[in-house]
Order: C-alpha cells, then structure tokens, then sequence
DNA sequence: CAAACAAATCGTCACATTGG
DNA sequence: CCAATGTGACGATTTGTTTG
C-alpha cells in the first residue's frame, strides 16, 4: 500500500495575487479569463445509454456513479492541464515584452545620459 | 535501425476550494 | 454543512530524441 501522499500545502501555483501589471492582448491576470471561449464545448461523450432507457433512476447508483465522476475528473483535469498551460504561455508572453521594455528604457536613460554630459 | 533515455501527456486519487 | 469542482502528485503510457 502506497504511503498517503499529501497535497502541497501553498496556495494554487497559478494567478498569484501579487502584482499583476502589464495587461498583455489575450493576457489577462485574471485566471478566470483562461477560460474556454465558447462554454459549449462540453462534449456529450458516450450518452448511448441515458437516451436509450431513461426510464431508471434509482438503479444506476454505484457504479454508474463512479463512472460519472471518473469520467468528469478526467475532463477536470484535461481544462485544468489546459488553463495551466495557456497561464504559463502568457507569463512566457510577459517575459518577452518586459524585456523588450526594459531594454528601450535602457536605451533612453543612455541617451538623456548623453544628453546631460555635452552640457 | 532498435534500444535506451527523456519529455510530454493522460487518468486517477486525495485533498482543497467553491457555491448552493 | 456538503456536493460539485479544481488542482497537485503519482504512476502508466505515449511520443520525441539520442546513441551505439
């Protein structure tokens, strides 16, 4: 038997609340925003057998409800795989820019230095 | 080429978080 | 509360890369 493995204990890896500055297009800071964009992707997956005998409720209890949620974890964990991803592509996008502005500020303050020293 | 290794992806479990 | 949902950790499997 396995040993108990414990959850990590801070808080969730993505969308730390500290400083969240330069809004990127199609980047939020927002974690809610790496949602999917049309919320009908929900796939109706192999519904063969509730349209063929509906007629049963109380019957398809255990197994059928582990199967349920086995089958609605592994979708949870596809979106949730899925919006880590996008989360780390837009910090990566992030990168990019601020570096981008980092170097152009460097470049300016070289230049006002200039400026000064001819004076 | 195939075998060996590394990296990516997936399903599941256990726990955390959220919404009613 | 507690049922539903989100997520980190883990092991298994698949996919990509290197090496003899």
């Amino acid at each position: 038997e396995p040993p108990p493995r414990t959850q990590e204990s801070g808080g969730s890896l993505f969308a730390p609340k500290e400083y969240v500055q330069p809004t990127l297009p199609g980047c939020t800071s927002d974690l809610a925003s790496y949602q999917l964009h049309n919320p009908t992707s929900s796939i109706p997956q192999c519904s063969a057998e509730d349209s063929a005998h509906s007629s049963q409720k109380p019957i398809e209890k255990p197994l059928e409800k582990r199967e349920l949620r086995l089958m609605k974890n592994r979708e949870a964990a596809r979106e949730c795989r899925r919006k880590k991803k996008e989360y780390i592509r837009c910090l990566e996008q992030r990168v990019v820019v601020l570096e981008n502005q980092r170097k152009s500020l460097m470049e300016e303050l070289r230049a006002l230095k200039d400026i000064h020293k001819v004076e």
